[in-house]
DNA sequence: ACTTTACCCTACCGGCGGTACAGTTTTCCG
DNA sequence: CGGAAAACTGTACCGCCGGTAGGGTAAAGT
């Protein structure tokens, strides 16, 4: 749920993009920092173009107006984001071939992800959006959801190869359990914030995973 | 974590207090509604005095800028959420007394309460101003802080009073557990907003007492 | 060569946060 | 009841920011 992997591929994918496709891609670069440190509202424009070095003129030759920076934006932080859970998980399956090892491994590998983060989770863009500075319209809303719906997808398939070997020691619903991953992260980043204790988020995500590895191992009396 | 109790308390007090303390008033109800629907940056001071029947004038009189009317909101956003808190949790200790049964009680009607707010949690201005639109002083990060860290203490209490009696089936932390009751309701409110499904919240907050059943008591072989 | 892309420059508009300050009504309290 | 303090109103103004309009231009593709 954050950048900064594949910047080998970017680096190698820098040559064949046109200028323009550069200049847009620094924009939403400097743009996606600062709303996640500051929010959309308080990310003026004219502070972009100035880190960015064009005009304003320059700014909306790509984006029509601030909306669309944001649609932008946002496709830009999911599409990163399915790419970073992609390859968190993998690893997983590459490791074991129990299912639940695999999710248990991927956890904690997502939780050192974000432990090594510096300076904490920079934030989800899904979460700005939600806490919305601005009206956002229906595409925003509607990408928001299937990002979100993409999350549980993903998950629920995981735990659905879980139960195939262990039946759980609660009655849980699958959607919602795939639906906690999302809910912790997103939680853990707002505690995480509130506090100013970046390693929190890692803490929850340990937390859920002590709750998956409860849920699903039976234990000895 | 939201407001709607308490009315007749509200009306009781509303004859004692002056008629600016009630004007003061009339704006925080209208500006955390809009807040919670549109955010701060949408929520225009023009927008606000016009519902509330007063000139701009009128509302600088009240709120020497938008950031002291802000830290009034958080404020009574704040105060509000300990009220709601202490109720639900009491409640739990009025109908049992082992204090497992007490929290999962307590998580049960936590749940039932926000299931039944009609569209759903309005949000938390803690997880707004975490995503701050605007530079928010040191005073309300530090309020913000203050909450959480109050959030903590409240539910260590209760899980301390649990491990007394009832050895954790798996090794956690019970300050780390004790934030993922506000991991869980914040993470919660994001969702349910990303999906515009209002009784996610309430499904998570279950999942939690899940958790919060299989760590504390002994599983059937 | 010539069209398209990717900008720059200047000027302007309206909305909003915020200030200043003088004037007016309402409320409270002795 | 009277006077002071509280609770506003009215008007005028400032600067920032998002956004528009439109003309000009260097460089990249073809």
């Amino acid at each position: 749920m954050n950048q900064t992997i594949d910047q080998a591929a970017d680096a190698a994918s820098e040559q064949i993009k046109g200028k323009g496709e550069r200049t847009r891609d620094r924009i939403l670069e400097i743009a996606e920092n600062s709303v996640l440190n500051k929010g959309f509202g308080a990310t003026s424009i004219e502070e972009l173009i100035c880190e960015a070095g064009i005009t304003k003129s320059g700014f909306f030759y790509h984006f029509k107006d601030k909306n669309e920076l944001a649609r932008a934006l946002l496709l830009r932080h999911i599409e990163q984001d399915e790419k970073i859970l992609d390859q968190v998980f993998l690893r997983g399956q590459e490791l074991v071939d129990d299912p639940l090892q695999q999710f248990l491994i991927g956890l904690k590998i997502l939780a050192e992800l974000v432990e090594d983060l510096p300076q904490g989770h920079p934030g989800c863009l899904i979460a700005v959006y939600c806490y919305q500075e601005r009206l956002f319209d229906n595409e925003v809303r509607l990408l928001n959801r299937q990002a979100v719906l993409g999350w549980r997808t993903r998950f629920r398939a995981i735990l659905d190869r879980i139960v195939d070997v262990y039946p759980p020691n609660e009655p849980v619903d699958l959607d919602e359990l795939a639906d906690m991953v999302s809910t912790v992260v997103e939680g853990g980043i707002v505690m995480s914030k509130a506090l100013g204790r970046p390693h929190m988020l890692a803490n929850q995500i340990m937390l859920l995973r002590s709750f998956v590895k409860l849920l699903f191992t039976r234990q000895p009396v």
